[in-house]
DNA sequence: TTGTGTTTTACGACCTCC
DNA sequence: GGAGGTCGTAAAACACAA
C-alpha cells in the first residue's frame, strides 16, 4: 500500500492522540486501499479539544456503523451518557457519535418524508383516477336523460295529435288519468314518478325507447 | 482513467429547552 | 448560558458510466 504524507501524519497523530479519530489509521483486516483520487489537502478539521490538526475525513468502520445503527435503533435521540458510552465502545470522539446521530436523523426524517410523499401521491392518483370515472359515469347518465325527454317529448306530441283526432281517446284518458303507467300505479299526486323509468327489475335500466316500445306496440 | 453524481462525515449558524 | 437539536453546506469517499 502506498502511504500518502498525510497517511503518515495521521498514523503519528493517532498515537498521540488514541482517544480521538482512532478510525484514522486503517485497522487490520479492514484494510481498503484508498484507491479514489487524490483529495485537495484541505482538511483542517478541529479535534475535540478545539486544537486545529490537520486531520482528514475518514469513513467509520462497518462495524461502528453497525453498532450505531443499533443504538439508533433503539432510540434517536443520545443522551449524553449513551454517547460517552458509544464513544468509548467504539473508540470514537463523542463528537463524531453526536454528528452520526445528527447526520443518521437527517437522513431518517429523508427517508420518512421520501415515503409519506409517494403515499400522499398514489393517494391522490387514485382519487384523481376516481374523479374520471365518475365524471365518465355523470355523462353517461346525461345522455339517457336526454334520450328519455327526448322520447317522452315525442309520446307526449303522439298523444296530443291522438287526442284532437279522436274524441273517444281524448275522454279515455282523461278518464283513466295514467295512459302509459298502468300497472305502475303513478299516483295523482305525483308521489309515484320518482319510479317512472325504473319499472323493471333493480339495477337493469331500460332506456326511455325501449320502455317506451313495450306499451305502444 | 476520468468525469460526474451520490453518500457520508463534519462543521457553523441558529434555535429551543432547562 | 450550556447542551443538544435542526438545517444548510463543504468536502472526502465512493460508485459507475463513458
Amino acid at each position: 500500500m502506498n502511504h500518502t504524507v498525510d497517511d503518515q501524519n495521521m498514523a503519528f497523530i493517532s498515537q498521540l492522540y488514541p482517544d480521538v479519530y482512532t478510525q484514522i489509521v486503517p485497522q487490520q483486516g479492514e484494510v481498503k486501499p484508498p484507491k479514489r483520487r487524490k483529495k485537495k489537502n484541505k482538511g483542517a478539521v478541529t479535534a475535540g479539544d478545539g486544537s486545529s490538526c490537520l486531520f482528514r475525513k475518514r469513513k467509520l468502520t462497518d462495524e461502528q456503523v453497525n453498532m450505531l445503527e443499533m443504538s439508533f435503533g433503539d432510540e434517536h435521540k443520545l443522551e449524553s451518557e449513551r454517547k460517552d458510552r458509544l464513544a468509548a465502545e467504539l473508540g470514537l470522539d463523542p463528537r463524531q457519535v453526536a454528528v452520526w446521530f445528527q447526520n443518521r436523523r437527517a437522513r431518517w426524517k429523508n427517508k420518512r418524508l421520501e415515503e409519506e410523499y409517494n403515499k400522499l401521491k398514489n393517494s391522490h392518483d387514485n382519487v384523481v383516477v376516481d374523479k374520471r370515472r365518475l365524471e365518465s359515469e355523470v355523462l353517461q347518465l346525461k345522455e339517457q336523460l336526454y334520450d328519455a325527454e327526448r322520447e317522452i317529448q315525442r309520446l307526449a306530441e303522439r298523444v296530443e295529435r291522438g287526442s284532437s283526432n279522436s274524441p273517444i281517446s281524448s275522454v279515455s284518458v282523461e278518464v283513466n288519468e295514467t295512459p302509459f303507467f298502468g300497472d305502475y300505479n303513478v299516483g295523482k299526486d305525483g308521489d309515484d314518478y320518482d319510479n317512472l323509468f325504473y319499472p323493471v327489475p333493480e339495477n337493469s335500466y331500460i332506456d326511455g325507447a325501449e320502455w317506451m316500445n313495450l306499451y305502444i306496440s
